[in-house]
This record gives structure tokens, sequence and C-alpha cells, in this order.
RNA sequence: GCGGUCAUAGCUCAGUUGGUUAGAGCACAAGAUUGUGAAUCUUGGGGUCGCGGGUUCGAGUCCCGUUGGCCGCCCCA
């Protein structure tokens, strides 16, 4: 029957879908308000260099672009970061600080898809620029805790794994490390939670192997799960990186738990992220029953506004991705069936009656009541059904009766009361009936 | 990009060793029912059996290809 079908990892929103969509756009728009985040919005089409310019070559696998008719390469953005940091960076010297913005938008990359991936999804993206030091992180992991807690998600639903690319960094360097080698080393610190120590293959085939005592000193700073656990580990280096760097650990929790979230944060090592920009904190919200992919992800990208002709401008941010995100509610059963119910229903006699109801009709609806009425003339029997089916809470019933006394009858179609009221007084009547 | 698996009505599925005009439940619509509620009964619309080719007297069923879904890998986060 359907010649056309969408196209792979595409999707469409049926009513109930985009009521669902809308629920989790609502809370999430309504998370970054109360954290006075402003919301902005740019182009789905971007110049293909935008993201050359940010992550190398081998992203435009998983891009969706062309050339546009007037020989433009273009894309379909894939993620916001490298636009926001336009916007930013274009006015970044006529806007107050701190700048904190959010968007709600679609997204592109022409990927596999799989559970919870497809090739169009929607993020919430919350950044925050020009601030340096570790407060904002503290605002934006706050925000992102707000934005599951929203939705009645809890400590035993999720939680955020808490990383820091600099410590790797300084420790490494400490250790006696060159750049390359401590690259080689994240590589490996990123897969190894998934291989184990198979992770270090690709180390040892660009370098050599890693000396037995070095590589046990970097399994057991994957180890740690604690403030503590690090100071005692980095006390024994030394090192004039590490000491500040500690401190900014201790704002960064002290922060958290200052606000009640510490339950939500964990110290994990194990997550660096693949994004080439990120260059100090990193952070990923997790399922606590680890059954799905990221729920969310961000750190600290303080390069990024100037490698894309902006100023220099240290920034923050972090993403949602609402695939993965609606599973997760699903599961929970966090997802209410969200009805679109009239306020009233109207039950019409014949044409007569119509003309009359359609008045009222045209003034509730104008007051601003959800008014419904069958659209063709249906036996009163049927039209209660409709009613009661609709969910409505009043019922006006507009029959021959009726209408030759000048009165409308009010059905309470909860307690099924009903009375007559006056044509004249009937928004009033209905006005009453709701503020109540 | 690689591998596994699946595809019959809007949804969930049945369909015999290959055999007449492909069925059920749910949903939708009409009627019983033009003055009162989620019920019941009756009836109806809806299918290129994903698509294309092959084998056969005959294919939803067997074979090949293809498209799409799901799962895993790769990749990415």
């Amino acid at each position: 029957m359907a010649t056309f079908q969408t196209l792979p990892g595409f999707r469409e929103f049926y009513p109930e879908d985009l009521a669902r969509r809308n629920h989790i756009f609502r809370l999430w728009r309504q998370s970054a308000q109360v954290f006075g985040f402003a919301e902005y919005d740019a182009p789905i089409l971007e110049p293909l260099e935008l993201y050359k310019a940010k992550s190398g070559e081998e992203i435009e696998a998983q891009l969706f672009s062309f050339v546009d008719k007037g020989g433009r390469e273009v894309a379909l953005r894939p993620e916001m970061t490298p636009t926001i940091c336009r916007l930013v960076g274009a006015r970044a010297n006529a806007l107050k600080r701190p700048i904190k913005w959010f968007s709600i938008a679609e997204f592109y990359r022409y990927e596999r898809m799989q559970k919870g991936r497809g090739r169009s999804f929607n993020q919430f993206n919350a950044d925050i620029f020009g601030e340096p030091g570790p407060e904002a992180e503290i605002e934006l992991i706050a925000l992102l805790i707000q934005c599951l807690c929203s939705f009645g998600l809890t400590e035993q639903d999720f939680y955020i794994r808490l990383s820091d690319r600099n410590l790797w960094f300084y420790y490494l360097e400490a250790l006696g490390l060159d750049e390359a080698r401590i690259h080689g080393v994240l590589g490996v610190v990123d897969r190894h939670e998934k291989y184990g120590d198979e992770a270090f293959k690709a180390y040892t085939e660009k370098f050599g192997a890693l000396d037995a005592a070095l590589q046990g000193k970097i399994l057991a700073f994957l180890q740690i799960k604690s403030l503590a656990g690090l100071e005692r580990t980095l006390a024994t280096i030394g090192g004039d990186k590490l000491g500040p760097r500690l401190a900014d650990w201790r704002k960064l929790l002290g922060g958290l738990e200052a606000m009640g979230l510490a339950r939500y944060v964990e110290v994990d090592l194990g997550v660096v992220r693949g994004l080439a920009y990120y260059t100090g904190f990193v952070f990923e919200a997790f399922d606590r029953k680890g059954a799905l992919r990221a729920l969310a992800g961000g750190g600290r990208y303080d390069d990024l506004v100037q490698k894309l002709g902006g100023p220099a401008l240290p920034a923050v941010g972090f993403a949602i991705g609402d695939m993965t995100f609606a599973l997760l509610l699903e599961q929970r059963g966090l997802l209410p069936a969200i009805g679109s119910a009239p306020d009233i229903y109207c039950v019409i006699g014949g044409e007569r009656e119509r003309m009359a109801a359609f008045a009222d009709i045209h003034l509730l609806r104008t007051a601003g009541y959800r008014v419904e009425y069958p659209l063709k003339d249906s036996a009163f029997g049927k039209q209660f059904k409709a009613a009661a089916e609709s969910q409505a809470k009043l019922a006006l019933i507009y029959g021959t009766d009726e209408l030759a006394k000048g009165v409308v009858k009010i059905r309470d179609l909860t307690d099924r009361t009903e009375h007559e009221v006056p044509s004249a007084q009937l928004v009033t009547v209905v006005r009453d009936f709701f503020s109540t």
C-alpha cells in the first residue's frame, strides 16, 4: 500500500508520539529556564567546513552532506557545539557574562541504526561560556541532574560519571610520557572498560609495550572512585599542575555536595570521551542498570570558540539525547499517558439546536475552554458515549426542549448530575465550574 | 561497512506436505438506538502476503536477489 516509506533511521511523530516528545521537551525547557539559561536556535544546514574544521575529515563519513545549487558544500548538523561556538564567538564581546544558553533541536548522523540511536534525533544542549573555573561545571551538572529528575528519575535510576582529561594529562606527564603517548594512553583508557587489557594493543603497536610498572599505575588510576583516592594517589607524585587541579576537583565536588547532588555523581576516570575538542572535566550520565547507552554527555572545551575563528573563550556544555532518554522513561513507567481531553463536549439535537450551540461554542472557546462537538448529527445516545470517551468534564446539552426554554442543560460528566442554565449565564456558570 | 534474524490488515498474530475466493482478535465505521455513558449484538470498510525474479499445472508457503526492521560488531559518544 505504502509506496513510499520513511528513510532509514528517521522517525515520524503521530499525535501520540508528538505528545510524548512535547512532554519531554516541555520539562527540559522548564528546567533550563529555572536555571536561567536562554533559549536559542540556529540553522539545520551548515557549511561542511564547520565540522571539518573541528574534528577532521573522518567525521564526513557520518554527515548528511551534499553540494547545494550554488556549489557550496553543506551538511545537516550532527551536533550543536560548533554552531553555538560560532554564534557566541561572533558576539562574544557584547554578551553579558556568564553566557548561559540552551537549545532543543534535531540532529542528523548517517550511522547504522541501533536501539537508542537513529539517523535523526533530538538533543537538549546547554552551555556556559566565559567561565574558566569549575563553577560552570557545577551549574551544568546541576542542570543535567534537574533535567533528568524532573521526570521522576532518581539516583536509583541514573548516575553521572565525572572524569577529567586535564588530570590524566598532568598525571601522565608527571609519569614521564610525551604528548603523543599521552593521547595514546587516553585512547586505551577510553576502550579499557569494554575490552579490558586488550585495549593496550593499539598503544603497543604504535609506541611499543608500556613499562609494566607504568601500566600498573595507569590501571590503578583508572580504579579510583573518590576524591580522597585521587588525593592519596597524587600526593606521591607532586608536580606543579596537579595541586591546583585537585583544588578544582574539591571545588566542583564540594559545590555539588552543597547542592545536595553528590549522590548522583561518581568519580570515574574511565570516561575520557572521544570528541577531540574536550579539554578538561568531562562527564556522562548512564542508567544504573547499564542496559542503555549513554543518556547524556558533556565537558569543557576551552579552545573551540577560538579554533572556529572567535576570541579565546572558555566553555562547558552537555547534551541529552531524546532516544535513549525516552527508552529509560518508558522502562521506568515514567511516560504518563498524555491525554488531550476537552473541557466541554456539546450534545446537539438537530440543525436548529446546532446553530444555538455554535454561538456558545464560539464564546466558550474565546474564553479559553477547549470545546468539542460532533460534526454531524447523530443519536443522543451515541453523543453521550462520545462525550464520555472524550473525557470531557462537562457536557452541554442542546435539545429541542432546552432551545424552547432558552436554557442549556449542563451535565457534570464526573458525577452525572445535571441542571439547566439560562443561555445568557452559560459562560459565567462554566467559569465557576472550572475555577473551583 | 560486516554478521545473525525477521517481514501476512492501522496493531498483535494464525495460515496444514505447495492446492478453491488469505483468516482471527483488537482498533475503526455503520446499524439496533433522534433525550443520557466505557456494555452487548449485527454488519461493513480495509491486503500487490515488503518488493522483484525463479521453480511449479499451481507459491503467503520452496529458491535467489533486493529493500526495510530488530540484535550484535565496526565506528561513534
